[in-house]
DNA sequence: TACGTGACCAAGC
DNA sequence: AGCTTGGCCACGT
């Protein structure tokens, strides 16, 4: 049946993509998160891959998705800003770090 | 075809 | 306590 895995035109970014866009509203998911998710063995390709999409698919919550930390990891340029509107908007608090409780809204933790 | 790059992560200094 | 290095993989030129 299927062609080969998950990709449908040469792209592990589709499956990166397909997995951010299975982030529940009101959650937030660690790069590490979605790599294990995808099967990737390396989380670089996430952030790699959401830098390229962000502005290619309006279907994406990229918003949700943060490094280990807690914290975004994109530029200004890359929408830092309106990621933290978004979230503080679906009810996701920051802290005065600018850090997102993991414990409270980490995905898997609230799945 | 090969090199460089990237919104990461972990460890070392 | 913060910066640098190495490692992983895929994409772009």
């Amino acid at each position: 049946m299927n062609f080969s895995d998950e990709e449908s035109g040469g792209g592990i970014f589709e499956t990166i993509l397909e997995v951010v866009r299975t982030i529940p509203y009101g959650y937030v998911a660690t790069y590490g998160q979605i790599a294990e998710k995808v099967g990737t063995p390396n989380a670089r390709l996430v952030g790699y891959a959401l830098s390229r999409v962000n502005s290619r698919y309006d279907d994406l919550p990229w918003h949700r998705v943060i490094n280990r930390l807690g914290k975004i990891s994109a530029r200004p340029s890359d929408g830092m800003y309106l990621q933290k509107e978004m979230l503080i908007s679906e009810g996701v608090k920051f802290d005065s770090e600018g850090r997102v409780d993991l414990e409270k809204y980490g995905w898997c933790v609230g799945l």
